[in-house]
DNA sequence: TTTGTTTATCGTAATATTGCAATATAATAA
DNA sequence: TTATTATATTGCAATATTACGATAAACAAA
């Protein structure tokens, strides 16, 4: 065994849990913060800012973009990444959902 | 190499990587939706709710308490998990701060 | 064309996570 | 005391993630 049984749950909780499992490496949280930083989407050197190799920082953007955290436009040689809003809304309206249960108990 | 460089990161970004790293994998977003479910705190029969073994979800539920997102309180010969609102806080917070400076861009 | 620049992919080693049987621990009940 | 019940820990096999050197792909400039 050891392989994760993402079959036994629902497509929501699967959905959700991986949107937290792209931001759940601190690598892709400061690749985020960076994103934010900047005041336009022309971006392309996050390898600089970041302590870690080209190929490395790739996985990371790629793993972001699967997840809809961000989105990339080529933009000649480089490409543009910039943050997904709409993914934003979707992850405030699950601790929206959380808050929402949470009024209504003891704790 | 494979180890993941959170030394290279700051605090900030480690925390909440921690956080969503507690949340990103389904069974633990099912714990979280199975106590918000029930009215009240007393749990401790989540193991017949999910489809895992109990060393599992022992294991998951260690987790999630590791990370503040819950806390346990002992009830007895059984221990009563409930969701730790200030946890929740913390997330909502930073992605206030990220809506925030989402506003001041074009995308 | 060739050269340089930028990003992506491949291959692989190191490490981490997942799941569960077996076992341990802790508290209550008989 | 000896069950019984509920939860935690251990140990291990299967799988997934992380990081990076080497390399490839795409494109602009010379």
């Amino acid at each position: 065994m050891g392989a994760s049984k993402s079959e036994s749950f629902s497509l929501a909780q699967n959905e959700i849990a991986n949107l937290f499992k792209a931001l759940s490496h601190p690598a892709r949280i400061a690749i985020v913060d960076y994103l934010l930083s900047v005041d336009s989407c022309i971006c392309g050197d996050i390898v600089n800012e970041l302590p870690l190799a080209q190929p490395t920082i790739s996985q990371h953007l790629k793993e972001l973009k699967n997840a809809n955290i961000i989105k990339g436009t080529i933009e000649g040689t480089s490409i543009c990444y910039c943050i997904n809003p709409e993914t934003i809304d979707t992850i405030e309206n699950h601790f929206g959902m959380i808050r929402h249960k949470l009024k209504s108990k003891c704790c």
